[in-house]
DNA sequence: GTCTATATTGACAATCGTTCTCAACAATCC
DNA sequence: GGATTGTTGAGAACGATTGTCAATATAGAC
């Protein structure tokens, strides 16, 4: 009988999670589970679509990605700057493109909004979505 | 066969639609659809599920109420200030208390942004959570 | 008020992303 | 090698949301 504590998820090292991280490597864009799942299967990894996501849920858990949901519901995962801490991204709708943001401003006001109104333990997500040059560009394109 | 353009949802006034706007009106917090759905219910209006689904829609479309996505991919909604324009919430985890909050310094950073990196047509989601001081204060009395 | 066109409703099926179940499996430690 | 126990996979289950379509109610014309 073990005299430590349970042991967290995502001890012990698999090819699948392994196989997870690596798809995650391959791009720069945030991605659902069931597009990487996909991904997965077209390389020739055989992962369940079950270990996938609690592959995912691990490592958001453990801070390694970002989690994003989407106005539909769906959670969409990217990697993230290793021990970049709190950012926040700015995404295109057309193509997905992400860029992380840094906006020290911005968490010092939300944090005083937050102790102004008597809030304590204060969270915020911010995230900003738009249409990048390229998607602009390609549109005008097709328009024509 | 009607020469004018197709009319939006929401064009006649229903009971039900009443029902529902009402059952906004009662509440300061976000509230998911089932939840009102339930509320409906309890209060003996007879109301269908997606009739709710769709006027909350309908409502949401012509700026009406505000929605707020939950990292679970639940939709909650709330009845917000008439007109009030784009602001965004500080939201309690515990009771669900909100508080809307302006910060045109912050619209002006997230505007900018944008441009910056070429993104045109931007938006974008701001939320805070934390306790509000009646739940650290709950949560102090219980604990002891 | 009556009539008509049609927007709206409701019950239920269908969809979709996500989580659960549990027997089979494999990583780690001895 | 063998035991222990975290992990996996297939499919069922789940929950929120949307679609379907006949029945109904509303707004406006008469």
């Amino acid at each position: 009988m073990a005299t430590e504590a349970r042991r967290a998820i995502g001890e012990r090292s698999t090819r699948q999670r392994t196989a997870v991280a690596a798809v995650l490597q391959e791009v720069d864009d945030f991605r659902s589970a069931q597009d990487l799942h996909q991904m997965l299967r077209r390389k020739g990894e055989r992962v369940g679509l079950a270990t996938v996501y609690r592959s995912l849920r691990a490592m958001a858990d453990a801070g390694d990605i970002d989690i994003l949901v989407t106005a539909d519901g769906e959670s969409l995962y990217r990697r993230c700057g290793q021990g970049a801490g709190h950012h926040h991204h700015l995404v295109c709708r057309g193509c997905g493109l992400t860029i992380e943001i840094s906006a020290p401003a911005v968490e010092r006001w939300a944090s005083t909004v937050a102790v102004d109104h008597g809030f304590t333990d204060a969270q915020h997500t911010l995230d900003i979505f738009g249409t990048c040059q390229d998607c602009v560009d390609q549109e005008a394109a097709q328009a024509r």
